[in-house]
DNA sequence: TAGAGCCTGCGG
DNA sequence: CCGCAGGCTCTA
């Protein structure tokens, strides 16, 4: 479901529990990612008694980071995950997997059906990277200063095609598979690309165009094609702007283009661009 | 470095 | 019933 502006416009409105005492740490007993049993009595020594100093975000992982305390509460969506600010009176949902009640109104429950995600306990400061979910990250295009020249320098040995390298965490953290298509489209870069052979003026324009397709997907709230819901429980707006995502056998929307949009199976995932406007 | 696997739900 | 889904991890 959720890749970097979904995670992002999550964080966000997250905000407002920022200040909140944590009270306790409920979990349902089933597992998350990998089938690991959510670390309760981990959650508990992070959590429990402190406030919540902040709540950011690198890539797809959000961390929960608290007052006076040595560690971090990282979660990430998988698929189907969310995180929501509810009033505690509120009925919990089916598959809600982990909740934090806090000293106010509301408290912050994780739900996630298809049980692909994570919520997990990590160190805190500098040794965040200790965690293994952390530790081969790559930079994320919103928060740090990522170039055509750095992702040129990571890609330009690479065997595998252009899609496969933006879907790469350990390069860019954050593009997922929408906006690794749609990125792709407004860079004129096919996906089937070997990465290596794409020029530094192409890296500068793609890298642009991967900053810019987020940029305004953040600006809409996000993307909901089926159930993405912030933390208050809003979709995302960026569905009905999407240039090629989904649109298999519809006209490509550059002007003048006149292609029509196919899809093409890459690394398992669905794919979605122009033969007629993007280079190959 | 493909491919399978982890899960549930939805739409055709 | 079948295929497909916004992600990641382990395996051959």
């Amino acid at each position: 479901m959720p890749e970097l502006p979904e995670v992002e416009t999550v964080r966000r409105t997250l905000e407002p529990a920022v200040g909140r005492r944590v009270l306790g740490v409920w979990t349902s007993g089933f597992p998350l990612r990998m089938n690991q049993p959510v670390d309760r009595a981990g959650l508990e020594r992070a959590a429990v008694g402190a406030v919540l100093g902040a709540v950011t975000r690198h890539g797809k992982y959000l961390m929960l980071e608290f007052e006076q305390r040595g560690e971090l509460v990282l979660v990430h969506l998988g698929m189907t995950g969310n995180l929501r600010l509810v009033p505690q009176t509120m009925p919990q949902a089916a598959h809600t997997h982990v909740v934090f009640s806090l000293d106010g109104p509301r408290h912050i429950r994780y739900s996630d059906p298809r049980r692909f995600g994570l919520v997990a306990v990590a160190p805190g400061g500098e040794r965040r990277r200790e965690h293994p979910a952390l530790a081969e990250l790559g930079r994320d295009p919103l928060l740090e200063r990522v170039g055509g020249r750095f992702f040129h320098e990571a890609i330009h040995r690479s065997k595998q095609v252009v899609k496969t390298v933006l879907l790469d965490q350990r390069i860019l953290a954050g593009v997922g598979n929408i906006y690794a298509c749609e990125a792709l489209w407004l860079a004129r870069v096919a996906p089937t690309v070997r990465a290596h052979k794409l020029s530094r003026a192409q890296s500068d324009e793609l890298v642009r165009a991967v900053r810019g397709v987020m940029r305004h997907a953040l600006t809409r709230g996000g993307t909901s094609l089926r159930d993405f819901v912030d933390a208050e429980g809003m979709e995302g707006a960026n569905a009905e702007y999407l240039r090629v995502y989904g649109r298999e056998g519809e006209p490509c929307l550059r002007r003048g283009c006149g292609g029509r949009i196919r899809r093409v199976v890459i690394q398992g995932r669905s794919t979605f661009y122009c033969p007629r406007c993007q280079r190959r």
